[in-house]
DNA sequence: TTGTAGGCGTTATCAG
DNA sequence: CTGATAACGCCTACAA
């Protein structure tokens, strides 16, 4: 309380003034680049203390050193929803994993129009992660590219020379497509994740798929396709159990129309499905076969195990954050195709006859 | 391809020579704060067109300005932990909505110990949420405190003027409490979520308590023993199913010792709880009731609905993005109080004979 | 080891 | 409505 109260926050030259040190000096004590003597030091931190200041403003340090410390990912739609699947989450572990030390954190936006005053155009960010890659997305892309810094896509077609983290989302889709098969079964429906952001429950015909811009769904589709060519299919609004619930109905209320097996392209629309079964007394396995994708652990099953193909999720996240960390080292990123592992479960069996 | 390839990006200074305007006439066709003759403006932006610039560089407008317009929440232990948690997700929901226009994004991080690099020193940031609020977060906040930024404590002791956001989790949990000593319950077994940041999984006892260092679980406790006083009490190592399962058994195998009725401080956990009781061949409610608390959406109760008490989760949220938007704007932050609603559902009932 | 000087790219202010 | 100028707070050659 010895003097008036300061006007405004104290920077690293007051410091260096109080300690009776150049403020090149004190700016080498907090970022420890440089030795100092140990006496000078103390001097510079007794000042600090004394004057109240609380290390370098980031802002400012942020424009001198051209970084921020922070990469931010782009989720399309709600945060909520986004956080809803298990997917998402476990990559999003992977990618913190990716960037260790080199980030101060990740900052999480939605990719929304074309805004005027966007996110994605003001963020004080090093380098962004793009998740999915709708038709939206895209538009994101743009953005972000103008403004030169390092991009990595997870699951999408990012066009270009951009890195990306793929799966193989057709070879797996149709391992699973060929373990239905096998098991005899040639009566299928499949249920699809959205074909776009309008995420509409409906039938799948030629012309969506021709305008879909959801890269995921079109591949694994591909995938059931090449086993089913004919297989009728609906897509779900999202991947959720409710959503497999609702479309699980549609598919199998009707005895004349319904299949002996349904291809879910996520494991939360298989399960979904199943309750949808359980509602109508249908017993999975014996009356109806259901398989997944993802590979997720999932709650509510009663003792069964889901057919599924497991994708590494935690590892898609952390090939992204390591990607971005090589490009902002000046390396060039390069795309990583990871691939996914068949399990078979106990939703799947024998055709019923 | 009629120039070199340019060693830097353009600045505003260049899209101004350019365009034959004075730098700052070009900023504020930028920023629009101010009118410009539509001419000039064509020519500026036809200028940034022309030369690839994106806009202003963030970092330099974070300096000049002294906002960033990032705000940073800070989360006990690892994201993913912190997304399995639908509270949690919900509260992120209301928080992004809180902050609305005013923030680019979210900056998510973790409250690490006193690290000398630690994102929390370094993060340009304009605000801190804090949620929870254990003894490593009491850490951070005096970090964050001591940088001179609005904080926002969500569901913790803060200490000091800084405004918080509470629940009425005492009452909350003795109005559960009551429900079920209402039904005649009088030998019931809590459940708790974690005392501290060791987490253990283990009986709760006086000194535990006493050193407890997360508010929620020593307040719901509070509340739950205000009508059961001697009801044993375990703690779970966090707010899962999976903990739920493993807790329930070990107090639910021995018939000699199982109680009629058990708390649980959330929703997940109780889920597990009534998962374990199924696994041993117990039935709820008719031989076992048993309580949550949070009022979340959760899957695989098969029918039944939890009695608990729903917590406002995303109106949180929301108020901690108030809050912070009201501090950013010279306000004063506020603390409120926001309240719980019992729901009886169906998992308790009577006590068995 | 310490000090000096210049600039990172913007934007607020104020005069024209 | 436009233009000149001065910070914002820090970092890093470079020189001493």
């Amino acid at each position: 309380m010895s003097s008036q109260e300061t006007p405004r926050r104290p920077t690293i030259a007051d410091v260096a003034r109080e300690a009776g040190v150049a403020t090149s000096t004190a700016s080498v004590v907090f970022s420890g680049k440089a030795n100092v003597a140990a006496a000078t030091r103390e001097r510079v931190l007794a000042a600090a203390a004394d004057l109240g200041y609380a290390g370098p403003d980031p802002r400012a340090a942020s424009l001198r050193r051209g970084r921020s410390g922070i990469v931010a990912v782009v989720l399309e739609g709600h945060l909520r929803a986004a956080f809803l699947d298990p997917v998402t989450t476990a990559m999003m572990d992977g990618l913190t994993d990716g960037l260790a030390d080199l980030s101060a954190g990740i900052l999480l936006m939605r990719d929304e129009p074309g805004e005027e005053g966007a996110a994605i155009t003001h963020a004080p960010v090093d380098a962004f992660v793009l998740i999915g890659c709708s038709g939206r997305t895209k538009a994101s892309l743009e953005v972000v590219v103008g403004r030169g810094l390092p991009v990595v896509v997870i699951e999408g077609d990012a066009g270009g020379e951009i890195p990306r983290i793929t799966l193989d989302n057709v070879a797996a889709s149709a391992d699973v497509a060929r373990h239905v098969h096998d098991l005899g079964h040639r009566d299928v429906a499949l249920v699809t994740l959205p074909l776009d952001s309008e995420r509409e429950r409906a039938a799948v015909t030629p012309e969506r798929i021709a305008n879909a811009t959801v890269d995921v769904t079109v591949h694994r589709l591909e995938g059931m396709r090449q086993v089913f060519p004919d297989a009728p299919a609906i897509s779900a609004s999202g991947s959720l159990i409710d959503e497999g619930v609702l479309v699980g109905r549609m598919l199998l209320t009707d005895p004349a129309t319904r299949p002996t097996a349904v291809l879910a392209q996520s494991d939360l629309l298989a399960v979904g499905v199943i309750r949808a079964a359980e509602e109508l007394g249908l017993r999975v396995p014996e009356d109806l076969s259901v398989a997944g994708f993802d590979g997720i652990e999932v709650d509510g099953l009663g003792g069964l195990t889901l057919t599924t193909s497991v994708q590494p999720a935690v590892e898609k996240g952390r090939a992204a954050g390591e990607q971005v960390a090589r490009m902002l080292g000046g390396e060039p990123g390069m795309t990583q195709h990871l691939t996914c592992v068949f399990r078979a479960g106990t939703t799947t069996g024998p055709v019923p006859r």
